[in-house]
DNA sequence: TCGATTCTGGAATGATCGTCAAAGAATAGG
DNA sequence: CCTATTCTTTGACGATCATTCCAGAATCGA
């Protein structure tokens, strides 16, 4: 009830289509890109995979388990709101500059344009956008119930601002712009939140 | 010493180019795209405009002397460095935001990836997001030398901000952001600008 | 009116796109 | 060993890509 085992190593290979999508988006990685990166036939990567999207689906669900979890990661697990952003912020510098990764994050600069016939990955691209604006809205909502920012600050537009700027951070950094440089705009970026802060005396 | 005239305006098929290219990015719009928009058969665009790629590079010319000329407009027109930044904020938010336009900036969206053999547009269009963020931090400089803002004040460090909010605006836009909740985000980015403001008394 | 010149639409170029059919190779259970 | 099953490689599929060739139509100076 087993026939011929399989020749590579599924996870292995769809890394490698990950980076390859990374580095050149849904739309510029061609199948012959991938037949060159993952090192197998296209015919092995239909029978693995089902197809070009659905190959891409996975190498974002592996992207977001791994590397792209950062935003996830920092909010759940900083006490504060304040040190959540930051460190979600300086996780995502981190990430789009790191050496021998392609700069910048894959859900943002994969397909934000693209043909007729791919509208479909373009939206689906456009959700898990959206998704991750609404965890950072959720964990400010909660810092303002338990008082860790003003009753009177407002967690979406907070959301939005920080959301604009992590998005911001992607271009910057597919754009060359060195690690040191983006860290020094997120100190920028952080001010924001002072405004929101409770004054502690007075 | 002159042939059969040209049945169209020229200005007038660049002007549809240009929306088409703004609307799906430069991979995204086929040749076949083109004659549909333009209205013209492909032999005619070649006669005209010499290839896909130089038609592509008179429309964002086209698109940088008209709609995307915003920065350096509002950056060249407003007196203080401060009313600069923020209409240069708001025109773009308004821009991006323009019913009947194509949502985010044509120069940010068009091709942050693409296939290996497209690498010198993407290249060319990073090179233009460079140069708007040069234009941002002149006037910054001239703002610290005039003493519109502090002499500590770190133009670079606020021009990078300034351009790395910019840029996600056409991503929240192109994802489908109400414009009245970007023009609040600009609220929040426009707090940055407090900090390096001289103190007037004191 | 007559070349000379320039633009027009239509068709065709070779290349590449994503996908899949077919046949051989390698394993399992019998 | 034999058969069933699953994976591999090869090569081809039709569609579409950007580009160009070609024949006809329209205008010029003469």
């Amino acid at each position: 009830m087993a026939g011929r085992p399989r020749a590579f190593d599924r996870e292995q290979v769809l890394r490698r289509a990950r980076d390859a999508f990374w580095a050149r988006g849904y739309e510029g990685t061609s199948m012959s890109d991938l037949v060159e990166a993952m090192g197998i036939a296209s015919a092995s990567i239909y029978a693995a995979f089902g197809s070009k999207e659905a190959l891409f689906h996975e190498a974002v669900a592996d992207y977001d388990a791994h590397e792209g979890g950062f935003a996830a990661r920092a909010l759940a697990e900083e006490p504060t709101a304040r040190d959540a952003i930051r460190r979600m912020l300086v996780d995502a510098a981190t990430l789009f500059t790191q050496r021998g990764n392609p700069r910048g994050c894959m859900v943002v600069l994969s397909a934000p344009k693209c043909a007729k016939q791919n509208e479909a990955v373009a939206e689906w691209l456009s959700s898990q956008r959206r998704a991750r604006h609404a965890v950072i809205l959720r964990r400010l909502q909660k810092a303002r119930e338990s008082g860790e920012i003003r009753p009177d600050a407002d967690p979406e537009m907070l959301a939005d601002f920080y959301t604009t700027f992590l998005q911001g951070l992607s271009i910057q950094a597919r754009d060359g712009f060195p690690r040191k440089r983006i860290m020094k705009t997120i100190d920028s970026a952080m001010l924001i939140f002072e405004a929101v802060m409770p004054h502690l005396a007075q």
